[in-house]
DNA sequence: TAATTTGTGCAACCGGGTTGCAAACTTATT
DNA sequence: AATAAGTTTGCAACCCGGTTGCACAAATTA
């Protein structure tokens, strides 16, 4: 549905250029969170500064987040509509140490914690690491 | 303490080399987890790849645990001597966006998450961005 | 002492991320 | 429409943390 990648970017501000509105179908149709490399792949050929500048005005745009899965790659999900990754609006990510796909735990809430006197948080980030639903099997 | 590191490390099953006494006397120094770029400099020349295996030995044997705070840089700090970086025994992490330094909030065990039907936990990364103590003032 | 294992040091490489700069394109202004 | 100003894209090159291969040194074992 090309009308509404137009309306997530229009949304969040970002002027729909076709690389933008590219990139933004590719990483919609994802299952999982990918980085940098790997949307570089889905590209016959493309320059990887472009996606580069593309998902950091996503991300600043808060079109998608950025994930730091621990992997050394940055991973990259698209938000919701609504979304502006305030820490209360968090949710935790999981990374497959076998299948090795980083995905959304879109339902759960990154907890309450309570820091220590005079500690403000800005951002929270929580990855859980093990093995997915399909691949913990055996 | 020379006697107490020696301990560490033969509590941990870890041969004390010199370069490994030397590598775990300045961490246990530290006021703030570091990386290995950090702990380079604070030689006056030492090999990175050195610094490096240390490191990784370190983290093998449990002397040390590695913290990824999302700068890029992996950083390191020392267990307990009895810690087995289990994820019931992990806690949070946080890092400062003024003075850049990422400290163990040892006292702060990271909360259970209830995962979804069939997912398995092996390890939790749970890492605070914002202003510790001593920057937010003003 | 010789043989084997373990640790250290140098050099070089890898890969994700990032910047500088110029060309292409878009938008605003006259 | 023509020009000027701003924005986006593409190429090249670089940065830096991390990592590997290989040879030498040190320690351990036979």
């Amino acid at each position: 549905m090309k009308k509404s990648i137009d309306k997530s970017l229009e949304i969040k501000q970002v002027k729909p250029t076709a690389m933008r509105q590219l990139v933004l179908d590719i990483l919609s149709k994802q299952d999982h969170a990918i980085g940098l490399p790997e949307l570089e792949m889905q590209f016959a050929q493309a320059d990887r500064t472009t996606l580069y500048r593309t998902l950091k005005t996503f991300v600043d745009k808060k079109v998608i987040h950025s994930i730091d899965d621990g992997t050394g790659t940055i991973k990259y999900a698209v938000c919701t509509d609504t979304c502006h990754c305030n820490p209360s609006e968090l949710h935790v990510h999981f990374y497959c140490i076998k299948c090795e796909k980083t995905t959304c735990l879109t339902d759960i809430p990154i907890p309450d914690i309570q820091l220590p006197e005079n500690y403000f948080a800005e951002n929270i980030n929580m990855v859980v690491k093990g093995l997915c639903n399909r691949c913990n099997k055996g």
